[in-house]
DNA sequence: AACAATTAATTCGAGGCGCGAACATATTTA
DNA sequence: TAAATATGTTCGCGCCTCGAATTAATTGTT
């Protein structure tokens, strides 16, 4: 149960009612589409006459659609009512250091349209393209109603001023890319942690999003990010610093970080960590006897991936030592958190028929309380970042009603 | 924003807004008492004539009582409302190893009543005295409306359940406390585990009470407990066993933990833990020289703090230890969840002129991020599990209506 | 002492909303 | 063709908040 926040609490009017009950269809209709309003009647447990209203309603704001008409045994055939997809599009736009992703979906979370371009070396350029881009886009689909934009980032947004701060891998510096993007597009603009993104996507779009109330992402590629659902919502943290799991020290005496501290989790379980084991481990064996001299350099954790697969055994190893560690982390989640569900997110997300059975090992081995969590690797919502983002906005429309 | 659940949803009724608003007046009320309805149409944003009914009807129900006049310049003099605190009495029951506490408190959360008692060895026995001393202290106060009763444990209630698992310092087998308490003495019952518990209570009655919406509680005695606040709520995570953080691994060779593993963050920053870090010096000092024979021995943890407190260096090095790595675990906790206050409770709070430093600078040390949490020992309020187990019935009347 | 100004609190009609019964509509079965 | 059954709509009732008008109580001014 919630406490009432003072500071920032929303009284109920007269519509508060028909707010909270429109909101519950539309979210059913969505989950159970195609429903006919005899079935929100029974779904939703509110009157005939109530949903008859609401629907009408809904209709006219054209949130809802009526659509064919379903079969009976008995009695009068049901109008099936549908979202109308169409009602809301959103810009999703992912920024990663190298490339940035722009993506138009509908109310359901299908792309329209995407794209992607090298990411701009200044934010400046970065709001000139991008906003030139949407005005195109719209143009070229004047029929959808444009709700927002949303834009993950890879770092993390301070929730007060929406600044972007700490994005070590993105050469900006601190600014104000919120406003200037809606200056630019007129579009309201929603900003969010790519992790965070993730674990909205998951949660949204996930195929077990329909039961899971407590949800955690972990994101690996250069870094590791968390992203957390608790409770059935994001948490962010004081200004939306929370989720920097991957800084926790799990070595002291371990490797630097690009934080400035020894030993974090990243330095162990991030994809750059799989390709220092692999280049280690080569080197080490220079050292030694050269059993392999045609051993193959792995600068990027593509290229280790690609070696594991073709059976390369120091690939597989540095894998190993990654899932070994990955595990460790994602044990400290469950002991802490204990969620419903842990999904990895990231290009190790492709080896996880090999990375998976370790990661398990070693949280089974760790875990003394009886929680339940299952781990499994992303891979069922593409696009996770963009897709993340879109739910992001949907929420907007489909998240519970701010009352009280 | 929360997603709403559509496996566990409420629908609005005609009654909706009236139960929203009357629960944010009743916490303005118990906010800034005494309060006029004036004061409280300008604090709430509803109609005067709004508040002049729900102040109506908040009256008769026994929640608020008018109180004396008050002082105006100009004009008609206000008449204030106070809250009816005897309107709900609700009793706290403590479960510790040793002793097991019983309060009875009302609406402000004052104890009128407070004993102690050895721990019963069964839950059987347990039941029986307790429902006994509960059937007496309510004769004793007539004029109380009881809610229920809430009860602290040293281990985790299964959600689902209700019932007691995982608490391995009560001897007591898994059993259903909550329906054989409400058999015996016809109030609801509530169970949660102490951690949980010292975090509401930090959160309802601590001083930052008003403005922090993310708070976590480390209980610090021969274990280590985790309470968390996020989005102001508890996070109790799958079947609640979220908050298990003291056993994170630190070291993977440490010493071995009751749960089975090794070098969890309990091993290390537990009372116990200072307990032994003192003895092993003692011990290192034997097989060197005995350069202090009259050593005292200390066998609990209350020996090296009193050892600490008259200058004993082995003492006061045994309690830097122990700061030193709850400083390591609270900067896990300050980077991965960022919240705006860490809250230290147990008797390690007393010596917090000493540890407080330590554990601060060694959150310093290793937090990158921008995040500014505050980290402060218990102390500001008292009994810190009796009042969060009246917090925790408190919720059901002052907390958020379950809405959509 | 009388009256205006000011603030507190109540009253009352209007409009939004959900409820539930009655009614209209549409289809199958006897 | 009539009864049975299911979907969907209409309408009056009661609950709720809003906002204007009204009553109540107090101070300052003339």
């Amino acid at each position: 149960m919630r406490k009432i926040d003072l500071n920032n609490f929303q009284v109920a009017t007269s519509e508060t009612a028909r707010d909270i009950n429109s909101r519950i269809m539309l979210n059913l209709v969505r989950k159970h589409q195609p429903l006919s309003r005899a079935d929100l009647m029974r779904r939703s447990g509110l009157q005939r006459s109530t949903v008859s209203v609401i629907t009408e309603q809904l209709i006219s704001e054209h949130w809802l659609r009526e659509g064919a008409v379903g079969q009976a045994l008995r009695g009068r055939r049901p109008t099936f009512l549908h979202l109308n997809e169409n009602r809301a599009g959103i810009f999703g736009i992912n920024i990663q250091p190298v490339t940035t992703d722009i993506a138009l979906a509908n109310l359901s979370g299908h792309f329209l349209a995407q794209e992607s371009m090298p990411t701009p070396a200044s934010s400046d350029k970065f709001v000139k393209q991008v906003s030139r881009r949407i005005r195109e886009l719209r143009k070229e689909h004047p029929q959808m109603a444009y709700e927002g934009i949303g834009v993950s980032l890879p770092g993390r947004v301070d929730l007060s001023s929406q600044k972007l701060v700490f994005a070590p891998n993105l050469g900006w510096r601190e600014m104000d890319l919120k406003v200037q993007l809606e200056n630019a597009t007129g579009l309201p603009v929603d900003l969010e942690n790519a992790a965070n993104a993730c674990a909205l996507s998951e949660f949204w779009f996930g195929k077990h999003a329909e039961v899971v109330r407590n949800l955690i992402v972990v994101t690996v590629s250069e870094g590791i990010g968390v992203g957390m659902i608790l409770n059935g919502q994001l948490v962010r943290g004081t200004s939306g610093m929370a989720g920097e799991f991957g800084h926790v020290t799990i070595n002291e005496n371990g490797p630097k970080c690009g934080c400035g501290n020894h030993g974090c989790w990243e330095v162990y379980a991030s994809n750059s960590a799989a390709v220092r084991y692999y280049s280690e481990a080569k080197s080490s064996d220079r050292n030694g006897k050269t059993n392999s001299p045609k051993q193959p350099a792995a600068k990027t954790f593509e290229n280790v991936l690609q070696l594991a697969e073709q059976g390369d055994p120091k690939a597989a190893e540095a894998l190993n030592r990654m899932a070994h560690y990955l595990g460790k982390g994602i044990a400290m989640l469950i002991a802490g958190l204990a969620p419903d569900v842990i999904v990895v997110v990231g290009d190790v997300a492709r080896a996880w028929d090999k990375v998976g059975p370790i990661v398990t090992d070693v949280v089974k081995q760790r875990s003394s309380t009886h929680a339940t969590t299952k781990i499994m690797a992303s891979g069922l919502v593409p696009q996770p970042r963009l897709r993340g983002i879109i739910a992001l906005v949907l929420q907007r429309h489909f998240g519970a009603p701010t009352t009280a």
